[in-house]
DNA sequence: GCGGCGGGCTTTTTT
DNA sequence: AGCCCGCCGC
């Protein structure tokens, strides 16, 4: 151990050091933040003889507690089983699960992810006669989330509602709650709600937690949201015993209700709290943490924090302009081929990061039409895929029937003759009998169906279902999870039902995937349907990056946060992207996008890319954009701007190459036709017809009176030549029927023939 | 009343 | 890619 701490710094040794009572910990990015933590609890283990037990690390993603768990395991061995490390929400849904009845809430109780609220919202407005025209279901959804983050409930809302949306959404809000815990189901945000109403209700069970936990850390505590931040204090509260670890400037997730205020409010709170800054970087080199300084040095509300490093300068960040995302894309993969090529990084080494998820499409072709080797955080999100939604849905009615989500989602999937009139009827009916809608199938067998008013088709519709349900449920014990499965996907015919679509057969073998996922689970003590399907619900894209591939990683700078490669391509630093249109308006979200663009930065060691396009296709058509307002805050001498924005022309070449086949890595994987679970990794097929590139190339600039062929207009002269951007507007008056034409340049084809 | 199909719109970031 | 909407045939 004490090896252990002769490898810290004097900053990080304090650190690590301060056990008792209330300890701020701010760390710069790239400052060793994971390893404090790690020998922190290390040393709370091995030198103050501390249980497992007494620790709770709450962390922000499923991958850093993974990641946390793997390095404690080399470092204190099998103890390190006994710690509880997790994100709040796989923390708090086990305390509930163990503990909610306390507050009537079922231990098989569902999470409802994103989707699952956004179609509950969408069903309550209808109840309640608003449309989506009146509120947007999505302000909606975040305003609910927000009040949830404050611990505001139905009540307190509708009475401090005063505009006409706020009314609205109290009303929704009301009747959204009674709808889930009818349902017997948590949304996210409940499920830190819930924690806390859990521990504020029972004086028993709260002195159960406080007593376990002797040691609360948190890791990320800038994104915490102030119920969060209660938590925490609250468990925290007996001992005193806490430690929260954040940098103010890494702070992104404001939209998701974090509070950047909760570090100001921790030493508010915690008068005798020690501070200890990590301000050296171990991670980059000077040219990049300087560039990251100067960058975040123009927030104005910050609490400023000084970096330093003693590795060198090295070398500067690259900066290039594109003429559009395609060219972009291009360019990336062609940088990251001689860096490869150099043998300066492998494809592991490199990562693409872009504000928005749409970015990545043009990026990703890329890397398809050169065939360089790319895994994709967040393709089309596995678990949102209608086809696994699905099965989901059938294996969740398993666990609690009265999951009313997932029971109207597959109620008539596949069709089996149950429409909007026979489905409001009949919940219609549950609901003036005052009966949960699973409830009201079981009736159905008895003589009540005449009040239904439900059709002799509907009614047979509806019992079979139910009775398949039924079915199931008594054989389920007999089952495992892949057992289940099988049997649902065979008696509701669903291989049949895919492959009457269009793209059926990669659905049937995304149904697989999910299959061979529960297989995983199988004789672990995971294996129990709650917590499989906890586990997707609580998933997220970052978690399924699959470790060890050699392959570039494509990532939004929001997933980023937290992780570090060697070189680092950030794609689309425009104006409109980044800072994103939304947020230009506001000072606060301004300072967040800036806040995004230092966590770019700063995730890269050695190199660091910055690209941006003149103009790309958004929403309403082709837009030009201006350079982000970031760049300028990088001084000169950290940075290589390339320009070459001289109006340019498209030509497709074929590649001559197999581009990638002489490194070995990428061709093994290609050949035993890798398959991960999740994202998968995409390589392009060897026997892809066409490999090609797109050269860009330099319109010689034409002058009045130059004389040019054209394919089809054939000869003309040059009336005028406009340079717009990194294009070019021509005037020709064509000799031909053509007449005069105003053209582009780079797509005009035009063939200079003469001089005037 | 139900199912299926085509067109339009979507998205900023996500536990 | 998926949802919503309107339309049409059964």
């Amino acid at each position: 151990m004490t090896d252990i701490i002769s490898l810290l710094n004097p900053a990080q040794k304090e650190a690590v050091e301060t056990t008792q009572g209330a300890l701020l910990i701010l760390a710069g990015p790239g400052s060793g933040k994971t390893r404090v933590i790690t020998h922190r609890i290390a040393y709370l283990l091995n030198v103050a003889g501390i249980s497992p037990r007494r620790i709770l690390a709450v962390t922000f993603t499923n991958k850093a507690a993974n990641e946390m768990k793997e390095r404690l395991n080399i470092l204190v061995g099998p103890m390190a089983e006994n710690l509880t490390v997790g994100t709040f929400h796989a923390v708090c849904a086990k305390m509930l699960r163990i503990d909610g009845k306390t507050i009537d809430l079922d231990s098989d109780f569902t999470i409802y992810d994103r989707d699952d609220q956004t179609a509950l919202i969408k069903k309550v407005m209808e109840k309640v006669g608003i449309s989506k025209e009146t509120i947007a279901v999505n302000a909606t959804i975040a305003e609910i989330s927000k009040s949830k983050s404050e611990l505001i409930t139905p009540a307190i809302y509708t009475q401090k509602a005063a505009s006409f949306f706020e009314k609205q959404v109290a009303n929704i809000y009301k009747r959204y709650q009674s709808e889930l815990v009818s349902s017997k189901a948590l949304d996210f945000d409940d499920i830190i709600m819930q924690t806390m109403h859990m521990l504020q209700n029972s004086e028993t069970v709260l002195k159960k937690y406080q007593t376990r936990y002797q040691y609360v850390m948190v890791d990320e505590f800038q994104d915490t949201s102030p119920v969060q931040y209660e938590l925490v204090k609250l468990l925290a509260g007996s001992s005193g015993n806490i430690c929260v670890v954040g940098d103010a400037d890494q702070s992104i997730y404001s939209w998701r209700n974090a509070d950047i205020r909760n570090i100001v409010n921790f030493e508010k709170d915690y008068l005798q709290a020690k501070v200890v800054r990590l301000e050296q970087n171990y991670r980059s080199t000077g040219s990049i943490l300087g560039a990251a300084s100067a960058v975040i040095a123009q927030n104005k509300h910050r609490k400023e924090i000084k970096l330093w490093t003693q590795n060198g300068s090295g070398e500067k960040i690259v900066a290039n302009v594109c003429l559009e995302p395609k060219e972009e894309g291009q360019y990336i993969v062609k940088e990251i081929e001689s860096l490869v090529t150099g043998g300066k990084a492998s494809f592991k080494d490199v990562a693409v990061m872009y504000r928005a998820n749409a970015q990545s499409r043009a990026i990703e072709e890329a890397f398809i039409r050169y065939g360089m080797p790319y895994r994709l955080a967040a393709g089309t999100r596995f678990y949102e895929r209608k086809e696994i939604k699905d099965i989901v849905a059938y294996m969740r009615l398993m666990q609690n029937p009265y999951d009313s989500v997932s029971l109207l989602r597959v109620i008539n999937t596949p069709a089996r003759g149950l429409g909007d009139k026979s489905l409001n009827d009949i919940s219609l009916w549950a609901e003036n009998n005052n009966i949960l809608l699973y409830d009201a199938l079981a009736l159905l067998k008895s003589a009540e169906r005449q009040v239904t008013g439900l059709s002799l088709r509907a009614v047979k519709a509806l019992l079979s279902f139910y009775q398949m349900l039924e079915s199931w449920r008594q054989k389920i014990d007999a089952l495992d999870l892949v057992g289940l499965f099988d049997l649902i996907c065979i008696d509701i015919k669903y291989k049949e039902y895919l492959q009457s679509m269009e793209d059926g057969q990669e659905r049937w073998e995304n149904v697989q995937e999910l299959r061979s996922t529960l297989q995983l689970h199988i004789g672990l003590a995971s294996e129990t349907l709650p917590l499989v399907l906890e586990n997707i619900a609580l998933i997220s894209d970052v978690d399924s990056l699959e470790e060890g591939a050699s392959a570039v990683t494509l990532i939004t700078l929001h997933q980023a946060k937290g992780l570090e490669f060697l070189a680092v391509f950030i794609a689309g630093v425009e104006e409109n992207i980044l800072p994103h249109i939304r947020s230009v308006a506001d000072e606060g979200e301004l300072e967040e996008e800036r806040r995004l663009f230092y966590v770019g930065i700063t995730r890269a060691k050695k190199y660091l890319y910055i690209t941006r396009c003149e103009g790309r296709v958004g929403y309403s058509g082709f837009a030009i954009n201006d350079p982000s307002r970031f760049l300028n805050d990088i001084p000169e001498q950290y940075i290589n701007n390339k320009s070459n924005s001289k109006p340019r022309m498209v030509i497709k070449t074929p590649l001559q190459y197999r581009p990638w086949s002489h490194y070995s890595s990428s061709k093994d994987a290609a050949d035993s036709g890798m398959k991960t679970t999740l994202n998968k990794e995409r390589f392009a097929p060897w026997d892809a017809p066409a490999h090609y590139e797109e050269k860009y190339i330099e319109i010689e600039p034409l002058k009045q009176g130059d004389k040019v062929h054209h394919p089809i207009f054939k000869e003309g002269v040059v009336l005028s030549y406009k340079e717009k951007g990194s294009d070019a507007e021509v005037v020709v008056q064509f000799w031909g029927e053509a007449g005069q034409k105003k053209l582009l340049a780079s797509f005009a084809n035009l063939t200079k023939t003469g001089l005037a």
